[in-house]
DNA sequence: TACAGTCGGGG
DNA sequence: GTGTACGACTGTA
């Protein structure tokens, strides 16, 4: 018998049964271990059925252990009567599959679960859990027991290796020649594309003698790798990306699918054993909180840390919630079916609105506060502990245990919140302070997404009804918070979900809000933070009717000089970048006015920076790719029953050949020529005089607007002065 | 003018 | 493998 202490780098399914468990030893070793490991899933039915079900199971090839019992469903009052099905964790996927198909009537309990998540609800592990095991000479696990959890915010860190790989130029821009293929110190190699076999030999060679625990690719899974993986195949070189020899090396398909009102494109994913693929330009986490991020959402999430890297946040919340119904002996229901129960007109007013949002006072003022809920959903599901199975408004708070959702969450928002304390008074050049910046933009994302999760009708532990307790409390929160605010002199220039903005007389420093915020501390029970002051901040009308005024269209600058905007153009992604950094340039301009005094010359200022601007534009001297306007497609091309520019754009790739899924993005000029655009991706650039200028006149014109307009100052575009200045 | 198409949002 | 809202706004016919 032998024994170690080492991080769990990864597990999955073994090809013939149990599971394997990556580690890296404390010696720093890498054990390829194996588990025997037994999973349980659950039918229930009309007694007649669950008796041909059981036949069924004692007469196919997988063995299986049976059972009567009994457990709870967390939508009925009564527990379930189930046929439990025991079996080894490899055939699991295969025998649900059968028995589905064989039986499509039955309810079906904790059937399609990850295996990651199985073992975490029975032996505690999570991706990078620092484990104590005893295994034998043939590598079998005999004990396992996990010393640490996801919730400690200074966990014993393991030593990685990492490997990254690139090509030398994007891809997207340009034909790469070669691949680089480097460490964290950025010591490395280039290797040509144009010599397969020399690049082959050159990165086995590097594999061979590095042999990294995780592999970071640009385009790793739509390019790179398949083409390694392809090269290899054809000159028959044995390439070592895996690390596991007994497992292939697994692809996931591209899909589009919808989420939040807009189609999604997921590229195709290329999955490692024993080493970790991540592509970093495939994985919104990498992008958004980095290694550390994609390494902390694994950890808290329990998912592989492959997958983790690249699912929504919704699959990781859910995750959460799943397990904690596994260690709370709670069924996890197989394509939940529910219905939303039927209500009272009465009940539908209260009830069926989102958040609270008002109408703000348009204009421009002066010493605004900003004060925001901190996580005001996820801290109002734990307060009022409002879960799919305590939902109704005359059960909260009357339950005793906390509800499903409330557990989940709590530990998340606990470590939040300690996190952010954390944060505030660490000076940024710690070595922690980049890892809890990371952490806690994953923590964000994760608890925002549970509250939308919530109302979801295909979540496996969702109720519309829980979503709609949850907005009526932070309804009540924010107008709690708006009666505190005017009890204490504060005028109420806006609210908006979790935020409202103020102003008062006299009142102009962070010091002067804290009887306030705690105030409203108090009286809600939910924390409430000052955002900022800003020196000036301007709601905007609607560009339809300027009486009215539209709740989230606003920009404004913080005392500290920073700026704050929503809803404007250059918060859209479809605006050229042109147009995007001139507008936000200025804003800044205008910002850099200490008093209303100043802003006067700060206007001039940015009438001159505006002209330059234009003449350049117009003498063709903006860089091309400061022009192109990126738009999501929402469908077939054959689909669109007008041409949009995004259409004709995709329909001028089409007919070289090039094709663009739903949900990709689709890149494109305005130009002079026959279609009034050409897309990006064609082989030929326009020349700067096909350019159709006019169009991002029309586009700059806007945005400038939109800036000035709250100064009530109305600049022309054309200036002869400024633009014979620039022709000199 | 009506309809089609695209975007943001939370922090 | 997991959010098909909703309203502001612009473009097309």
């Amino acid at each position: 018998m032998r024994d170690c202490t080492g991080w769990l780098l990864d597990l999955y399914p073994d090809s013939e049964a149990g599971v394997v468990l990556w580690i890296v030893t404390q010696t720093g070793k890498r054990l390829r271990l194996r588990q025997p490991f037994t999973v349980e899933f659950a039918i229930a039915g009309p007694a007649p059925r669950l008796r041909s079900a059981w036949q069924w199971l004692r007469n196919q090839p997988i063995p299986v252990k049976l059972e009567r019992s009994q457990g709870r469903d967390l939508f009925l009052t009564e527990p379930v009567t189930l046929l439990s099905i025991h079996t080894d964790a490899a055939c699991q996927p295969r025998l649900f599959a059968q028995l589905c198909k064989a039986f499509p009537d039955l309810d079906y309990y904790n059937a399609d679960i990850q295996l990651s998540l199985r073992h975490a609800a029975l032996f505690d592990t999570f991706p990078l859990a620092r484990c104590e095991i005893e295994y034998d000479a043939a590598g079998t696990v005999s004990s396992l027991h996990v010393l640490d959890s996801p919730w400690e915010t200074d966990p014993q860190a393991v030593s990685l290796r990492i490997l990254n790989l690139d090509s030398d130029v994007d891809p997207q821009y340009a034909p790469p020649q070669s691949l680089l293929v480097y460490d964290d110190a950025q010591m490395g190699e280039e290797l040509a594309l144009a010599h397969p076999q020399k690049l082959l030999e050159g990165l086995a060679e590097i594999l061979t003698a590095y042999d990294p625990d995780i592999l970071i690719t640009a385009y790793g899974d739509s390019w790179i790798l398949p083409y390694l993986i392809q090269k290899s195949a054809e000159l028959h070189f044995s390439l070592p990306l895996n690390r596991d020899p007994e497992h292939r090396i697994i692809r996931k398909n591209e899909r589009s699918y919808f989420s939040y009102g807009h189609i999604v494109f997921n590229n195709q994913q290329i999955h490692l054993f024993g080493r970790l693929h991540l592509d970093k330009k495939n994985s919104f986490l990498f992008k958004d909180c980095g290694l550390e991020g994609v390494l902390e959402s694994a950890r808290v999430t329990t998912l592989p840390i492959q997958t983790s890297a690249r699912t929504s946040p919704g699959t990781g919340i859910s995750s959460m919630q799943v397990l904690t119904a596994l260690r709370n002996h709670i069924l996890v229901p197989w394509h939940k079916q529910q219905v939303e129960q039927v209500k009272t007109a009465a009940e539908m007013i209260t009830y069926d609105q989102g958040g609270l949002v008002y109408q703000p006072k348009i204009g421009l003022h002066h010493n605004v506060a900003e004060l925001d809920f901190i996580s005001m959903y996820p801290s109002v599901m734990v307060k009022c502990n409002i879960s799919p199975e305590t939902s109704r408004p005359d059960h909260l708070g009357s339950e005793t245990e906390p509800g499903l959702v409330p557990l989940t969450l709590k530990p998340l928002l606990d470590k939040r919140v300690k996190i952010k304390l954390a944060l505030g008074s660490l000076p940024p050049t710690d070595p922690r302070y980049k890892r809890y910046q990371a952490a806690s933009a994953t923590y964000k994302w994760l608890l925002v997404t549970c509250f939308g999760y919530l109302g979801y009708k295909n979540a496996k532990f969702g109720r519309i009804e829980s979503h709609e307790s949850v907005t009526m409390m932070g309804r009540e929160a924010l107008l709690t918070a708006k009666e505190t605010a005017e009890d204490m002199g504060y005028e109420i220039l806006h609210m908006y979900v979790d935020a409202l903005w103020v102003i008062k007389d006299g009142v102009s420093r962070p010091d002067q809000l804290g009887p306030l915020l705690d105030a409203i501390s108090e009286r809600t029970g939910l924390s409430i933070a000052l955002d900022g002051i800003y020196r000036w901040l301007a709601f905007l009308p609607s560009r339809a009717d300027k009486r009215v005024a539209v709740p989230n269209r606003y920009f404004g600058v913080f005392q500290d000089g920073s700026i704050k905007f929503r809803g404007i153009e250059a918060r859209r992604g479809d605006m050229p970048p042109f147009v995007t950094d001139t507008q936000i340039e200025l804003v800044k301009i205008l910002a850099s006015a200490k008093s209303p005094a100043q802003l006067t010359y700060s206007i001039q200022q940015a009438e001159r920076f505006l002209q330059q601007k234009v003449s350049l534009l117009r003498l063709g001297q903006i860089p091309l790719n400061q022009l192109i306007i990126s738009q999501r497609l929402s469908r077939e091309l054959s689909a669109y029953k007008s041409p949009s520019p995004a259409a004709r754009a995709l329909k001028q790739l089409q007919s070289i050949g090039q094709d663009k899924r739903p949900g990709q993005k689709i890149r494109f000029l305005y130009t002079l020529t026959h279609d009034g655009v050409q897309a990006w991706d064609l082989p030929e650039k326009p020349l700067h005089s096909q350019i159709d200028t006019t169009e991002y006149e029309k586009l700059l014109q806007r945005a400038v607007q939109t800036v000035f307009d709250p100064f009530a100052y109305h600049p022309s575009l054309v200036k002869e002065t400024a633009y014979q200045e620039c022709l000199c």
